[in-house]
DNA sequence: TAATACCCTACTAGATTTGTCAAGTATTTA
DNA sequence: TAAATACTTGACAAATCTAGTAGGGTATTA
């Protein structure tokens, strides 16, 4: 239950891989479907999705790719899959565009909503810098054979 | 993104009127359906999953309906949510059924394991003896006028 | 002008969701 | 025992969503 679609995770990784380029070196869907094994059509459609949005800025031309607008500790995993795939809503009648037809006496309207709120308080707290710095740590970790610190590390990331 | 199926949805919400018969008084499906305004023949899959589960038993004929088998303070969202919907698996290859063939070198594991862990934590804070004091709450604001009041005390409910 | 790389829309196979329908079985009450 | 109530099960199907693919563009650089 509550699976988060391919795209949104497709998208979070990508960023992690344009957030690599930070601040100037354009990173292209070639290398990003590379690195991450995504095809470059299916890439292009969630990067065009991001670009509208403006999180991120494209260069054209041999030598180009994408870049971040901001920061790469300024970017959260919630805005990222914001734009992908809307906002949270645990039920559907919790989006602000259905809107509930009966809100009063429904049990289960506030508990969604709490759920909803905290997991976007959650996402909210991890930024792409997050995910380099935990990558650094992965490395770190693989070169002195002792992985099980980072699952520590990662447990205690969110408060 | 992360929407619950209506089964999920409908099954805390059945549950939710079994609970008010508790501890001896059958509720039948009719019942339910006509409360929460969910047809009888959807119902009818949702609460032989949950019977199966063990979560209520069945009383049949006349007067017949269904029970829940542990005290509502005992049966908590988390447990109702995963025997209809699965385990909370934010990205596929978390599913124990799958597994992740690259778990090593992806940044994104460990954040969609604590994302998940998270979940799983406070949706099994929350049993179905909250709502039903919950409820009680509704009643009580509309009586005199202040529904102002359940949003604060809901949004103080998790930790 | 050739090569690189982004840009955009349309389309679709397959899975999932959200149910309905029909034909039972078990139990109680008259 | 017959009738009524109510749970039980499995098959089926429309609608929606997912997870891409395909194929054409446009902009920039060397």
């Amino acid at each position: 239950m509550l699976k988060l679609s391919t795209k949104g995770q497709y998208g979070v990784r990508a960023m992690f891989e344009v957030a690599k380029g930070y601040p100037d070196r354009p990173v292209s869907i070639k290398e990003i479907a590379r690195r991450q094994e995504v095809s470059v059509a299916y890439l292009e459609q969630i990067l065009s999705t991001l670009r509208r949005a403006g999180l991120i800025s494209s260069v054209r031309g041999p030598g180009g790719g994408y870049l971040l607008t901001h920061g790469p500790a300024h970017i959260s995993i919630a805005v990222i899959l914001r734009e992908l795939e809307g906002p949270v809503s645990i039920a559907s009648c919790m989006d602000p565009e259905e809107g509930c037809h009966r809100v009063e006496g429904c049990v289960t309207h506030t508990l969604w909503r709490s759920l909803g709120e905290k997991i976007d308080a959650f996402l909210s707290t991890i930024t792409l810098d997050d995910l380099l710095k935990d990558e650094r740590l992965l490395m770190d970790a693989a070169e002195h054979d002792r992985i099980v610190t980072i699952k520590r590390a990662a447990a205690g990331q969110g408060g």
